[in-house]
DNA sequence: TGAAATGTTGGGGCG
DNA sequence: ACGCCCCAACATTTC
């Protein structure tokens, strides 16, 4: 009798090496792989949809995945829809008997995945959830008090506990049975899957962006292994040059390969293992990498967080929405030169420093008194590394709302830190050519004045 | 992973 | 020698 087939159902893990559910479908007989554009279930639930900049990189990475899985003999099938509707349609299809995916933690997602699970159990196939987007899964710490952390040191100690497993080998290369691959044919014929081109990832009327992005990337987990390679090199002297926007090599630029899971936080961990990272660096740089862990801790715990503040009193903030404020901040013509190269940075690469995103996005909700939310979707659909987790969380804390937030009051100076952080003006030169020439635009606001009326919001805030 | 206001301290100029 | 003032350099407090 011929092994069953495999359907493995890639989502954040657009990787072959290290890849848990891969290796165990390999090891058990011939592999399916399929990916899709996901839309909500009947029950409205499944992931965020893709913004623009994460619909771009998906592709890229796609046709990268779908290559390297080639070579392996390993078909990449593509659909759209929601996983409910589109997975048991292609696991009938193929007469796959064992369904396999790396989990996710989203409870939107989660709840999809749980749907779907059940569904294909009734009828007899065989369900594997995988670990593999965490180096800890977000059940396995909690305070004494509750399930979920409010407060990043604790929680850090606390998972920097949980041992993380073996790194796994890339999986061996398969000869399809034929009859498997007359099956994806039909399933292709039918509609039920379809050429990545049809997924129209990318917008038949592209942004202006994409070939600028397209410029500063090459996504894809071949691109993605030697970022990784690269890795100690790239971290090397992190702690005192990571808050430099101005020094292009001052961080490991490796977001987006975790966000889609062209590496694995396990592989990223390893690589700082090596001999030429000083601890010191290699210790701040893992600090983010678990910061990663807390932000998926918190949204996999809390309902709603992505779009409603964590502190329930933020909920009555006097926000005061402007579309003219927030465009001028989203095409970076604030008249401020730090949150402009960084806006205008985000435009052109799809990345943003992080230490210019905290300055640009406390500069929005603060100075600007825009709702964190515009910032977040702005974000969203800019990001190449756009993640639903790290997103939401990092805006709150920003905000003041958040988990261990920044204090509300505590206000960049978008003046101060960029003399601080951007000293000879290179990052603001490089991406505001204009910046101190009567082309460049006047400030949208006074620093002091915009200071003074967040702090009365906030204390506004207080008193109810 | 603040900034600004306010407070404290201590060296030096000067009468 | 001494008190007084200025003020830079920190430290603390407040938002």
């Amino acid at each position: 009798m011929a092994a069953p087939v495999t359907l493995l159902w890639f989502r954040d893990d657009l990787r072959v090496a290290d890849h848990e559910a891969l290796a165990a479908a390999r090891a058990a007989g011939p592999v399916v792989g399929l990916w899709l554009r996901e839309e909500p279930d009947a029950a409205g639930d499944g992931p965020r949809r893709l913004g623009a900049a994460s619909r771009w990189w998906a592709h890229r990475s796609l046709e990268v995945l779908s290559a390297e899985l080639d070579a392996l003999g390993i078909p990449l099938l593509f659909g759209r829809g929601s996983g409910v509707t589109v997975v048991p349609a292609v696991v009938a299809g193929l007469g796959a008997s064992v369904v396999r995916w790396t989990r996710r933690y989203a409870p939107s997602a989660r709840t999809a995945d749980a749907t779907l699970k059940a569904a294909l159990a009734a009828s007899g196939v065989e369900v594997h959830s995988h670990p593999g987007f965490l180096l800890v899964e977000p059940w396995l710490v909690a305070p004494a008090g509750g399930p979920v952390y409010r407060v990043f040191t604790p929680f850090h100690r606390a998972a920097a506990e949980v041992p993380v497993g073996p790194l796994r080998g890339r999986p061996a290369a398969q000869v399809l049975p034929p009859a498997v691959v007359d099956a994806a044919a039909r399933l292709t014929a039918t509609g039920v899957v379809m050429g990545l081109d049809a997924l129209d990832l990318l917008d038949a009327d592209p942004p202006w962006w994409a070939d600028t992005v397209g410029a500063h990337w090459v996504p894809g987990c071949v691109a993605a292994d030697q970022a990784l390679a690269d890795l100690p090199d790239a971290i090397a002297g992190y702690r005192t040059r990571r808050d430099r926007p101005d020094d292009a090599a001052s961080t490991s630029r490796l977001s987006p390969r975790l966000r889609f899971g062209e590496v694995s936080p396990r592989q990223a961990l390893a690589a700082t293992r090596s001999a030429e990272v000083s601890a010191d660096d290699a210790s701040a740089w893992v600090r983010q990498l678990y910061w990663r862990e807390f932000s998926w801790h918190l949204t996999h715990h809390v309902p709603r967080l992505a779009w409603e503040p964590l502190r329930r009193q933020f909920a009555e903030f006097p926000w005061s929405p402007d579309a003219a404020l927030l465009r001028a901040w989203q095409r970076g013509r604030t008249g401020y030169g730090l949150v402009d190269a960084g806006l205008r940075q985000l435009w052109q690469t799809g990345w943003m420093h992080n230490r210019v995103r905290m300055v640009a996005a406390s500069f929005l909700v603060k100075n600007l008194l825009q709702p964190w939310q515009a910032g977040e979707q702005w974000f969203w659909d800019t990001l190449v590394d756009a993640d639903e987790a790290n997103n939401p969380v990092s805006w709150q804390w920003v905000a003041g709302c958040g988990a261990d937030a920044a204090p509300y009051f505590r206000v960049f100076n978008p003046e101060t830190q960029r003399e601080r952080h951007d000293p000879e003006g290179a990052y603001v030169r490089r991406w505001v050519p204009e910046y101190g020439t009567d082309a460049y635009p006047a400030p949208v606001v006074d620093l002091a004045e915009s200071r003074r009326r967040a702090l009365d919001a906030y204390a506004l805030l207080r008193a109810r």
